[in-house]
DNA sequence: TTAATATTTAATAGCTCTATTAATTTCAGA
DNA sequence: TCTGAAATTAATAGAGCTATTAAATATTAA
């Protein structure tokens, strides 16, 4: 053991092991590097840990589930106007990606390593967003019906906004590189195309 | 060796090293399992390709190659009024993905394996679509001075599309298993969110 | 202080993978 | 038919990885 950075051994092994899995993923990510991060012996991660397996699952179980249960989070809902809802979701799915923004990647590359995980997926997906589908459902035709609103399935508006959102964060570690971004850059651009998502898909639904 | 596929060994193996290796991504892939697909020694792969890391650079500077070629063929691109240069872009961009589904996952997944293989991308994208670039940036500033297009900057609009159009192909081996979507379902889906894609671009550059 | 318990380490078994080498087989052309 | 090159295989060195075990060290409670 090196450095003694206050945290429990126990513990710097989960966030190095988060750090290094986010990276790397898991097929890239050893235990042995995992404990040479830390500083502490190999047998360690697997005292406390078992396996990698279970390591991997204890931390993204976690991560999963507070990351989709903040992209569901949506109380405030209710009493807005459609385009004020429609703003608001885009918006905040899009703050939930920039607070994780590796875990798209993370979620794309290791769910078609173990296509069991997609359960626990599909779970977390089925519960929360129903009431919320129905009502956006029935606010659409409404809006539809009123002239508000260019006809447009639900469906392919939801995926029009997921697309617009997440594909940035997938593609910003290439594009980081491929156009030498400063990190300064990379800020800005994230920061405007929150704005720009919400204007082009605004601005597609008009009538 | 088992079964003879009028293939010579030496191309067998290339393309089961294609195959496994856009499935599975490079670190999950050994040379083992790809000499136990076409059934020959493992042996024989290091033969004809001396290391794995060769036998993917064989495969895959081929393949984006012509990858990134299709892309950017467009000739037939000069007579166009602006929209229908927009439509045909949108439209062939979108065909070269449905051509190649995997490639953009993997080129998010390997190059953030090796990053100098990024260079080898940057080369690529800087001389073809210089003039492109140009030709779109002139129409654009030209529509919106004459008030058939809202303001919006060429980049942004660029990000956007490729945004909506990659996004379908990196989310489909997720969303085919959590949706269980049939292959009919996929196809469908495929072939819908491209006139989807071109219709909601357009829509929303309306001023 | 002591004994039990928890933490940490060293050592290593066992596995899989890459790559090489030497031996064997195949096959075309003299 | 014989020869030499090309193709293929068997065997294996060497490396890294996961996981386990037994021993050593630190910690805690009585």
């Amino acid at each position: 053991m090196e450095i003694n950075n206050e945290q429990p051994l126990e513990k710097q092994i989960l966030e190095t092991a988060e750090k290094i899995f986010l990276e790397k993923g898991y097929a890239m990510t050893s235990t042995t590097e995992i404990a040479r991060t830390v500083g502490c012996n190999q047998a360690l991660v697997h005292y406390y840990y078992r396996t990698k397996e279970n390591l991997f699952n204890v931390i993204f179980e976690q991560k999963f589930r507070t990351f989709f249960q903040e992209i569901f989070d949506f109380q405030h809902l209710q009493n807005l106007n459609f385009f004020d809802k429609l703003k608001f979701i885009i918006e905040s799915h899009y703050d939930v990606l920039t607070k994780n923004p590796k875990i798209p990647t993370l979620i794309l590359t290791e769910l078609s390593r173990r296509p069991e995980q997609i359960n626990i997926l599909r779970e977390k997906l089925r519960m929360l967003p129903e009431q919320l589908f129905v009502m956006l459902s029935r606010d659409l035709e409404n809006e539809i019906i009123q002239g508000r609103i260019r006809k447009i399935g639900l469906k392919d508006l939801l995926i029009s906004i997921i697309s617009l959102n997440i594909a940035l964060f997938l593609m910003m570690p290439i594009a980081e590189n491929l156009l030498q971004l400063s990190e300064y850059q990379k800020d800005e651009l994230i920061s405007r195309r929150k704005s720009e998502n919400v204007d082009f898909i605004l601005k597609s639904l008009r009538p």
